[in-house]
DNA sequence: GTCTATAATTTGATAGAC
DNA sequence: GTCTATCAAATTATAGAC
């Protein structure tokens, strides 16, 4: 066991239980008790919730941005990109139909540590960005990118509150999903 | 004072703070302050936070599907349908810029109370079958139902989280949006 | 790095006077 | 209907032993 995997497992706990019942409905006890050690040893490794809601959300904005890939990758077209975007969404729906982490932490917004909040802010500003450059820049592409990423959230807040994943695939039907 | 407007009074901060905090960012205490009421008196008038969760929930929901009116008026054309659920949530989202109450609890569904979790899925099924009528039915008005709503409720979650209802704006652009 | 023990506070909820 | 007073439980967080 490697000396930062027990706080490795404390982040899959709360990514998945933030995910599930918001940062406010999960307690340093639940998560000691899905890693199996006592409270105070996951504070040990996140001295507060506030670091451990920065840790989850900066930990999530990265691993979805990095699978993104560059957007102005010339050999990729553009529907290609766009393809994996939706595929980065389905992804994170997919095993529990659970929404994604940043989204559930936006609707908590203003309830949270200023540093979730400015963490969660970031991976939005960031994924907008990414579908912009994706979408050859411009001002119909800043427009077309916030539609899109909009659309996304929502058809994973549907698929989420109704337990049903074909609502997320009627909401993208439209959209270039191939596996590219 | 009227006998239960002391019980409005609950309700529209408890919305306001469900809104803004999330349900399980919300305590007795909170909207007691608010009223200026001790928190017993909140539990005389909603002995439990289920009762009142699905209440504000309800009223939600009643509200918002009212003043969307008849989906299936031959008098109105299918964009005037839509332009009014587009101005319902886009009333949804203004004053406060916060997100819609059904989209907050919904990324919270797991934790609720079995009550509002169901009162909060009626809400969007509701929902989604009076814009699926408004659209005239069959297949395919039933994937854009669902397209229409994710886009809505994503595009209040982008506005609300970077705090700039343009970005509202932006998503719904092409979305048809004449008071009528 | 994990534990026991505990502090300090907040929470949902109740009993009973007025 | 509102209040004071209170409860039992849960919460975030810390101190200090091992």
């Amino acid at each position: 066991m490697r000396a930062d995997d027990t706080a490795d497992r404390v982040l899959d706990a709360a990514e998945a239980r933030f995910r599930r019942y918001g940062f406010h409905g999960t307690s340093f006890r639940d998560l000691a008790g899905d890693v199996g050690i006592k409270s105070a040893s996951v504070h040990h490794h996140f001295p507060t919730k506030a670091d451990l809601g920065r840790a989850v959300a900066d930990r999530y904005a990265q691993r979805f941005l990095e699978a993104l890939g560059d957007p102005r990758d010339p050999s990729r077209t553009r529907d290609a990109k766009i393809a994996r975007l939706v595929r980065g969404f389905r992804e994170a729906l997919q095993a529990d139909n659970v929404m994604c982490l940043c989204g559930v932490l936006a609707t908590e917004s203003d309830g949270l540590p200023a540093k979730v909040t400015s963490s969660v802010a970031t991976f939005f500003r960031l994924t907008i960005q990414w579908t912009e450059t994706a979408l050859g820049g411009g001002d119909e592409a800043a427009a077309e990118a916030r539609r899109l990423v909009a659309l996304l959230e929502g058809a994973m807040m549907l698929a989420s509150v109704l337990d049903d994943a074909s609502v997320f695939e009627a909401a993208v039907r439209e959209l270039p999903s191939a596996t590219s």
